[in-house]
DNA sequence: CAACGAGTTCGACGATCGTCGTACACTCTG
DNA sequence: CAGAGTGTACGACGATCGTCGAACTCGTTG
């Protein structure tokens, strides 16, 4: 299971609103951007089980948010922000402003 | 029954997010950016039920995306897109660009 | 090898969502 | 007043969502 990623054309708008649209998605995004290193999934001080935090990471991942890959016994993740701004101009920085703030 | 609108201060993010990553009122707020004359609701060729339609304009409204009223026996809508630029600066832009294209 | 840590998988649950149809309310126009 | 047009209220439905717990896999480390 070589963890899907939608290529750049095929990530869709809709995709991305909605899987930005909840608060810890948006919490794990915003950590995301903040520091631009990858991070393991555990590492966001989240008060979710490791179940629904692999949930959250897959939507961000299936909607072409962020990238992951195993790193050793890690799986480490990183916002495609190329790819989104080539894609979206602007939406990321958008969203996450006002993310930083709150 | 006053039509509740969100002030400005009020409007949230994650609201307005996932009031946007729906194709049906993604379309209906592109066309709303469209041609800045507020609409009526049933004036927007979405193929959907006429109770659909005021559920997509409430989900609108609530979140602060829109702004609607009656006149006569229409109700018109328009975008809030002063509140919105004021609260969330460039993301109606980022949003609406490429929904215009597709 | 045994034990641990990090993630995943697989139901399950209550909640919300998008959609519909029917019945109703309101406003304008004959 | 009677009708037509526009929108709302209220259930209802299947689908999806966010969350959980328990059992599991895989890599690291003792």
């Amino acid at each position: 299971m070589p963890l899907e990623h939608p290529d750049r054309d095929e990530i869709e708008l809709t995709a991305v609103l909605h899987a930005l649209s909840d608060p810890q998605r948006l919490r794990i995004v915003a950590v995301l951007a903040a520091d631009e290193e990858p991070r393991a999934c555990g590492s966001f001080g989240l008060e979710i089980t490791k179940s629904t935090c692999t949930h959250h990471f897959r939507v961000l991942r299936e909607a072409g948010v962020i990238e992951q890959w195993r790193e050793g016994a890690a799986k480490l993740s990183s916002l495609r922000r190329a790819d989104l701004e080539a894609r979206f101009p602007g939406l990321l920085d958008a969203v996450l402003a006002p993310a930083a703030v709150a």
